[in-house]
DNA sequence: CAGTGGTCTAGACCACACT
DNA sequence: GTGTGGTCTAGACCACTGC
């Protein structure tokens, strides 16, 4: 340990001398914690320690700990709770059933969405092409899981989206465990294959329908779909989904908040 | 006054005094900065006075107007910048051009959107219909102004929108002000009529275009239009304008991202 | 240089949950 | 009661801006 005063043998000196770049103390206690939580230290649902142990593990004050956690829980991957803890946030027994699911129906403007009844039309093993290997962060060729589906509410079908999967990390996916599970895919993804989203990108266009889409959603070839392809990602903006599906919005928009 | 210990006669007494429920002093605070903020005591571009200062005034320490300033930055209703002080946001004289609009090029993921070019197709005085009053809070039959333009980049007409505006807060609006000025036209709503909008909501649906709307976005008809009804608030979630807007989607799309 | 926001600390007390 | 997160304070020092 280099010389310094006796209280100052802290984090925050080590810490500042290994990162050539200054940046706040806080910031780097978020990236240990982030580091934490991307080795699966803590598992989703899971409290992490407290406060005052994370400060001591640290070597910093609660003060400074505390700034770390906000920023983290701001971002939806901590949840504190008062007088219970700080848990790690997760896909399932999350309230809001669809985290990234922005589709809600025009009336009553509940969010009785009501669980969807999924069905699989396809799930098998390929190769990325070229173009899905560029949105994945993978090479041309690269084995993918794809998986095609069809989500109804009330009975009518209202969503058609195909998935690719990077097929290293969804090693054993199965057409049974897609349509099996209950509850929303990404808590599948998170209890199966330990992958949890955390955030997401996506891109909208209204598109006509094909032949074969208007089928599939029970409407006349060359009806207006909302398309929305979506990038998700886990820790450290690695992209681990694509999805891209088509809205019938006829009875059911697609809400957004801008602030 | 009632009777406190000498440095207790602050405003975090007599705020908790006169609000029965039980609110951070942050939070008091805050709602004080919002008030002046409508009453316009600070406005769009200003510098707000200094934390020290603020902290004097409201009686309270440094660090609980900090605490608020930091929800309200949050919120891009305050700015701060580093050496200089905490500005109003404003629309003008901010480097993103348009706060609200989504749409963005395909390719080359620039935001080099280009001022847009405007034509106004309408802009007249009338009254709100029972839908248009109930979505602005007014009754059947107010006065509103109504807007009908096209937005065009590079030459190509991209967005037909019609805009719906409570009559009484924008009395004198004309179709030589939309058309003259320069810049996002929630600046001139700012500059002209002292109306800033903090916040919007967007409801998204596919549709196709009808002739008319073909016709003055050179598209076929029955063409697929990304519809944006938009309604935007004021302080204090007060509506102050309803947007429908029917965007092209061929070379472009509605950005957006989750977390 | 002085003034601003930004970080960090330490300690006190409050609100909430479990037991 | 004990332990958790939540609030509030006071003071010190750092980083950036502009005179």
């Amino acid at each position: 340990m280099p010389s310094t005063p006796p209280q100052d043998d802290s984090l925050a000196a080590d810490a500042a001398h290994a990162q050539p770049a200054f940046s706040p103390l806080y910031q780097q206690i978020k990236g240990l914690i982030l580091q934490s939580l991307q080795g699966g230290e803590w598992k989703p649902g899971e409290a992490i320690p407290s406060e005052m142990d994370l400060a001591a593990r640290f070597r910093v004050s609660q003060g400074t700990v505390r700034k770390a956690i906000d920023e983290l829980s701001a971002d939806n991957l901590l949840v504190r709770r008062q007088g219970k803890g700080t848990f790690v946030a997760t896909h399932a027994e999350q309230h809001v059933q669809y985290r990234f699911l922005r589709l809600v129906p025009d009336a009553g403007e509940r969010d009785a969405q009501g669980p969807a009844e999924r069905t699989i039309l396809d799930c098998r093993r390929t190769r990325a092409t070229a173009e899905v290997a560029r949105i994945l962060g993978l090479r041309t060729g690269d084995p993918v899981v794809q998986v095609r589906r069809v989500l109804s509410f009330a009975g009518s079908p209202t969503i058609l989206e195909d998935l690719w999967l990077p097929g290293v990390a969804f090693k054993g996916l199965t057409t049974e465990q897609m349509a099996a599970y209950q509850g929303p895919t990404y808590a599948m993804f998170e209890l199966e294959f330990g992958v949890r989203m955390v955030r997401a990108e996506e891109k909208l266009r209204a598109v006509a329908a094909d032949a074969q889409q208007a089928r599939l959603l029970a409407v006349p070839e060359g009806w207006p779909l909302l398309s929305v392809e979506r990038v998700a990602f886990t820790y450290n903006d690695v992209p681990m989904e694509l999805r891209r599906g088509l809205y019938r919005t006829d009875d059911r928009h697609y809400r957004n908040d801008l602030s």
